[in-house]
DNA sequence: CGAAGGCTTGATAGACCTCAAACACAGTGG
DNA sequence: CCACTGTGTTTGAGGTCTATCAAGCCTTCG
């Protein structure tokens, strides 16, 4: 069995490789998990604040985000999840979701009954760990919008969003070396900064002007990474990849 | 065997059993659990940033934070921890700390071997499941603390730290209904929620003036936690408490 | 009693927000 | 084929929340 080829099929595959070392056994195991496919049209909720899921979505395709609306209406984005990802992973062991989750753009949920999730990871410790690290990754990258929001002026924030999203991914084979698809509004992304869509716009002439990046029609081109990660403060190792 | 007696002794069974229902093997097993106790200094790392924890660090008493220092030198702390909890417990599956831990006042503290930790696991997945939904918890608050610094205005932030400790000081025995020790400075203040010194000083005395708060000498009191919690914008169901 | 850390106050500045309107572009329908 | 609509982007002007700088004050402790 070529576990490579199932890459591109099974995202999330090639997600878990990317984060942790899976037997073929395992790898095995997570194919055969059962998948019901079911598309999301863009800004439809997948999960709601105040649900109690029987069953975890993963990303197969498309652009997801996490948020939560405050009383006086206004929203807080709290992550954006890509194919590979499984945003509602907390839903396990947490009964009650605390927040929702959207797709940004038309996009492929593969549900995965809580109920066979268990079940695998009774008997294959090695994914239980892995999927226990995924949800310990997903809290670091909290932390590292904490960090954002708290510390580092608009500049710096979006810069580092930007980077983020280029590593992540990457890491699943879904951006090139200086740029990928970025399904996001400016709206959206002030909603994931804690900033105003009008600043955003402004902050990103900035950027653009001073040719760290290159970004029109959803597609983002960065012309020198490196430069954009100085710029964004950005020090990839909270992902904590493999390589 | 009572373990209500041993909540006193060993502040991590009254914390999981705040958030997970146990079984007395389970609990027994958790006080088997070889224990160093070593003492921290206020302002002394217990874990740095870089490093390769062996083992996980449980607070007995005091008051511990977790924090991180950006290159320009800014400090943004990113929770706040108390007895009974375990704030590097992702080093189990995550090896490279990505931030820092230390004491904010004098704090006794349990060191744990991964090793004693991983054979606890794998024995009892009650724990196991326990301890990840403890992880979980903690993402939930870092969510929480990130809606509050990209949506929330200074003021509420205040206010909600304040609430976020009653309830966990709580439901650890160590808060009456109207107030707690909250041995931080105002500067630690600030740099937990992104706001300068001076200006959590004059929030800090809004929330005085409007008789929300009562706080001298380290010494919180709350007259009512009603209306603390409306002004925070405050729902405890992020903390995904038991009852 | 002096030193040190934390708290408080005042004045000024800047980052970012809000409001409001114009512009660009894609999809729709007649 | 071209108005029409809707969503997203861009621009301008004014306002506010919060930061910064600088200093004085208070308490604790050796």
């Amino acid at each position: 069995m070529n576990f490579a080829m199932h890459k591109q099929a099974n995202p999330l595959l090639w997600k878990l490789d990317s984060i942790a070392v899976l037997s073929d056994e395992e790898k095995q195991a997570l194919l055969d998990l059962p998948l019901t496919v079911k598309v999301f049209e863009a800004d439809s909720d997948i999960v709601r604040d105040g649900d109690r899921p029987t069953e975890c979505c993963l990303v197969l395709s498309g652009f997801v985000c996490r948020y939560k609306i405050l009383p006086e209406g206004k929203r807080q984005i709290m992550g954006f999840y890509i194919p590979g990802d499984i945003p509602d992973l907390q839903s396990l062991h947490l009964n009650v979701m605390d927040h929702s989750i959207s797709a940004l753009v038309t996009s492929s949920i593969a549900l995965i009954p809580h109920e066979s999730l268990r079940h695998l990871l009774e008997r294959h410790p090695g994914l239980a760990a892995a999927l226990w690290r995924d949800t310990l990754i997903d809290a670091a990258m909290f932390r590292e919008w904490m960090i954002g929001m708290g510390r580092r002026s608009a500049y710096q924030r979006i810069a580092h969003l930007l980077c983020e999203l280029q590593v992540r991914l990457k890491a699943v084979g879904l951006a090139v070396r200086n740029g990928y698809d970025l399904p996001v509004t400016q709206n959206e992304l002030g909603d994931a900064l804690g900033l105003s869509t009008v600043h955003v716009n402004r902050v990103l002439q900035d950027l653009r002007s001073e040719g760290l990046i290159v970004l029109h029609g959803g597609t983002l081109h960065i012309p020198d990474l490196e430069e954009l990660q100085a710029a964004g403060d950005f020090d990839p190792s909270y992902l904590h990849l493999k390589r």
